[in-house]
RNA sequence: GGGCAAUUAACUCAGCUGGUAGAGUGCUUCCUUGACGUGGAAGAAGUCAGGGGUUCGAGUCCCUUAUUGCCCACCA
């Protein structure tokens, strides 16, 4: 009866089945309930271009953990989705779908483009909706967010004007990074720094009016089109009378001064740095100082531009080359040495990027990263593992200001408004009526938006309804956990945690779980490139969802990194096969849906497996909080396999086929309950077979997902269970290795003869009669008083407080059974001689605890106990000859 | 140039606050026992990278060396 369970396990016949369950009775919605506390998780959005991949499936099977388990233990829990217009990365590739059909951005004008990105989001926005949900991620779906909905834009609005009025965001003309591919400045977090071997060239600059020569030496020489001065250190012998001079510009022939500059380094090549402040950041600074004039030698393609004389509309590597060739030809490259530097690189689309100056829109960071940096400094944020936290404190002490424009259509555009007759700026959430200096009423907008990471800055409280003042914001904000991985705490972790503390007053997490990355099996990152990337969907299609979760969240420390092996996916998915088949077992042989309580008595095993459960309980539960869910995942699998399969069930066979009712009602009921509580907790990590399970069991009413947390129960412990079972469970351990070594098949039963050296064992073992039968193959039990009848040809095996013997027939092998007998000789004098050591150490017995010298000395006594009777036996059986 | 990880069984990795080294996979032998061969039983296999130190006791704490990987940094 009540077995509805197919016999080989197949997640592809209920996963979907069961999220749809889930979604109908809206288990996912979270709503402002007073009378639950509450938890709060944001999604990371993922970018509406992106598919799911195999760090997305890591990232939420972890949130989707922590949710169902929160959610289980009574808290009101969201898990708020959503998906990021990814500005920058979905302009790429409405960009390159244009193409397709021979069209450009510039020939369609902005608003029809906005019109294909729209088109694109609704095309393929929902795409990883769909497939989060075959993940399992029970994320509350009726509250489903975009960075560029109505609510998030009104967030930014709001967020840029309050910065705006507060001076926080100005306009400036400043060095800033620009990727020529994709036509717009980035930010410092948007660029990739790679180390690449190139060239050092030297050249030299003739010194007007002069002989001399200053030799500068520069990796890109091309710059040198826009420079406007050659800077020494001031106490620089060398060049120390040079200063205030100027020199002629070779290529150029313009005359630029030479100027002095603490930021010179003495020792560093020529000791004359070449300044182009329009193309370097450090230039830039000194360009400042010493008001040289910036002139900006690339149009927006990193071409030459018209300032850049005979190389006006090379690209720069063919005007690089061209460079040296003209200066090699004039006599003035000195030398060209072979030189490795970082260059930077868009994180889009891997060009070089140029810095240039232009006129962007830019955050002031010092004093919002401040409150940030406090924040994690006074633990009011955590990160997990604590070592990222110096990541995120050592960025934001040495943050630059946020170039947050980009030339781009697709995103939040800036609510900067230009008077068309005077040219003032004016920041508002609508296009002005009037300007306030000339009275005049015609206004262009910036044409700029704004980078994709301002709004999701703003994530953890515009997906709450800010501005307005919300219930859900009152509730669930600031939210408890934020899950990501360390690649992107400079991207976003940072920017959330200053626009938290900036708009709400408060942290917008508690704790920054951060975890690694997946790689290859040769632990090699996975990219398109090297085609080594595992789509977690068709993983899902092969092995199914809870397997691919529980592959993820096992086997790994906190943050670190960790390959993907399929091996371990398939042992996972054994795993699953596993449980679903002992519940097979178990509603195989249940027939009843309710237990009676007079019909229930525990034997030894039963209050085993029921401490063990409690301590397993204990100890999960705990490793949750501190995050350790591959160690909670670790403990699950080896209670189910090993303590409950393996061992339990093979230990409540015999009652359960045994005519009494009692026992059998025990059995069937301590198999129920255990098993039960294993589901609970392991539901969060394998959500689908579980709750398929459960709803097979006639035992329980409702849906898992929704069932309560196991929690500890101390009267639950038997120590005395425990370490009787540990004696019975060496006793079957011993004599299955003895056969095993003997090469007895099981299927050959023996007798087991008995002599007790104590009361207590003598109990133990006669309790534990039947578990021998079953489990070690054993015909009866005899009990004897003295070794004189003991037939000659019985191997003996030696434990606490008992010996026991197995008569074997014809099978024995004196020799082998000396052989046998001297290793344990052996061993056991090992251990008695490890002990006496300790016991024998005055520093330990003075200093150890108490509790662990008592029991080295109960150990001694029972391994030499144990050594005695096997010595004995030795002896016995050479004497025999 | 700084910072952070990693180094444990053939392979991939666990090992929390220091108390006699664990798992999965693979390997060897046996088992068609009434949940499961996606299984069961037994077994072999580790100077916990090297060297110091603290401690009664170190894979675990401290110092140091080596190797590997990652991150950050404006040395042109």
């Amino acid at each position: 009866m009540n077995n509805n369970l197919p016999k080989t396990y197949n997640p592809l016949d209920f996963e979907d089945r069961i999220y749809e369950k889930w979604m109908e009775k809206g288990y996912f919605k979270a709503k402002v309930n007073p009378n639950k506390k509450p938890y709060c998780i944001v999604l990371p959005p993922p970018n509406i271009t992106g598919q799911l991949h195999i760090g997305h499936a890591l990232d939420h099977s972890l949130q989707d953990v922590l949710i169902r388990w929160k959610r289980m233990q009574g808290y009101e829990a969201l898990w708020q989705p959503g998906t990021d217009h990814a500005s920058i990365a979905t302009e790429v590739k409405v960009v390159e779908k244009l193409k397709e059909s021979g069209l450009t951005k510039k020939e369609i004008g902005r608003e029809e483009f906005l019109k294909h990105a729209w088109n694109w989001k609704e095309k393929y926005g929902g795409r990883i909706v769909e497939q989060m949900k075959k993940l399992g991620d029970s994320c509350d779906w009726s509250r489903e967010r975009f960075t560029l909905d109505e609510t998030c834009s009104q967030a930014v609005l709001e967020v840029f004007i309050k910065l705006y009025e507060k001076g926080l965001i100005y306009r400036g003309n400043r060095i800033i990074n620009w990727c020529p591919v994709c036509k717009t400045s980035l930010s410092d977090a948007e660029v990739d720094h790679e180390e690449k071997s190139g060239n050092f060239w030297h050249i030299k600059y003739p010194v007007v009016d002069s002989h001399e020569f200053i030799e500068i030496a520069t990796t890109r020489p091309e710059t040198m089109l826009g420079d406007t001065a050659v800077a020494v250190h001031p106490e620089d012998e060398r060049y120390k009378h040079l200063i205030g001079k100027t020199l002629m510009l070779p290529l150029m022939n313009r005359e630029i001064p030479i100027i002095a500059d603490e930021y010179v380094d003495k020792e560093f090549g020529t000791g004359a740095v070449k300044i182009t402040p329009a193309h370097d950041p450090n230039d830039f600074e000194i360009g400042l100082r010493h008001d040289l004039p910036q002139i900006v030698v690339m149009n927006d393609d990193a071409t030459i531009n018209e300032k850049g004389g005979k190389y006006s509309g090379m690209d720069r590597y063919q005007a690089r080359k061209q460079v040296v060739k003209d200066l090699e030809e004039l006599g003035l490259l000195a030398k060209v040495k072979d030189h490795s530097h970082s260059v930077g690189q868009c994180y889009r689309c891997n060009t070089v990027v140029e810095p240039v100056t232009s006129l962007q829109w830019f955050v002031k960071m010092e004093s919002l990263a401040k409150p940030a940096i406090d924040a994690v400094k006074e633990r009011k944020i955590k990160f997990v593992p604590e070592r990222y936290s110096k990541i995120y404190l050592h960025w934001l002490e040495n943050i630059q200001d946020w170039c947050i424009s980009r030339q781009l259509w697709w995103g939040h555009r800036i609510p900067a408004y230009y008077c068309e007759d005077c040219q003032e700026v004016i920041v508002s959430k609508s296009k002005p009526q009037i300007c306030g200096k000339c009275k005049g009423k015609e206004f262009k907008q910036d044409e700029d938006v704004l980078d994709t990471w301002f709004s999701s800055a703003l994530w953890p409280f515009s997906t709450l309804g800010w501005p307005q003042e919300t219930e859900e914001l009152k509730y669930f904000y600031p939210t408890n956990v934020l899950v990501t991985g360390y690649e992107i705490i400079f991207f976003w972790v940072v920017r959330m945690a200053f626009s938290g503390l900036e708009f709400m007053d408060e942290v917008p997490f508690e704790h920054v779980f951060i975890h690694g990355i997946v790689r290859d099996q040769e632990g090699r990152k996975m990219s398109k490139s090297l085609g080594n990337g595992v789509d977690p969907l068709e993983i899902i299609d092969e092995y199914g969802a809870d397997a691919l979760r529980f592959t993820l969240l096992t086997g790994n420390s906190l943050g670190n990194d960790m390959r993907f092996h399929i091996e371990k996916l398939e042992s996972s998915r054994n795993f699953a096969n596993k449980l679903w088949n002992a519940t097979r077992f178990v509603l195989m042989n249940l027939d009843v849906d309710k237990f009676n309580n007079d019909e229930i008595s525990l034997n030894v095993a039963d209050k085993w497996i029921i401490s063990k459960l409690n301590r397993l309980i204990k100890e999960a539960t705990e490793n949750m909080e501190k995050f350790e869910i591959g160690l909670a995942a670790q403990k699950l699998y080896d209670f189910i396999w090993s303590e409950y399969c393996d061992w339990y069930i093979e230990l409540a066979k015999p009652r359960l086929y045994g005519e009494n009712l009692q026992n059998r009602r025990t059995a069937q009921y301590t198999l129920t309950h255990v098993l039960e509580n294993i589901l609970k907790l392991l539901h969060p990590f394998m959500p689908f077979i579980t709750e398929e399970i459960w709803g097979t069991m006639p035992t329980v009413k409702g849906d898992i997902i929704v069932s309560e947390w196991p929690q500890y129960n101390e009267a639950n412990i038997s120590t005395d269970a425990e370490e009787e079972m540990t004696i019975i469970m060496s006793i079957i351990k011993n004599i299955r290795n003895v056969r095993a070594e003997m090469n007895v098949v099981p299927s050959k039963k023996a007798k087991m003869i008995v002599i007790t050296t104590n009361d207590n064992s003598k109990r133990i073992i006669e309790a534990a009669k039947q578990f021998f039968t079953t489990l070690a193959s054993v015909s009866e039990i005899q009990y004897l008083e003295g070794k004189e009848t003991i037939p000659s040809d019985a191997i003996s095996i030696v434990v606490e407080g008992a010996e026991i013997f197995i008569p074997l027939d014809d099978l024995v092998d004196f020799k082998k059974e000396i052989e046998r007998l001297q290793k344990e000789k052996e061993k056991l004098e090992a251990e008695i001689k490890r002990g006496e050591g300790r016991l024998s150490n005055e520093g330990f017995l003075k200093k150890a605890p108490p509790e662990l010298v008592e029991e080295e000395k109960k150990k001694q006594d029972k391994y030499q106990q144990m050594l005695n009777t096997v010595l004995e036996r030795l002896e016995s059986i050479e004497n025999r000859g």
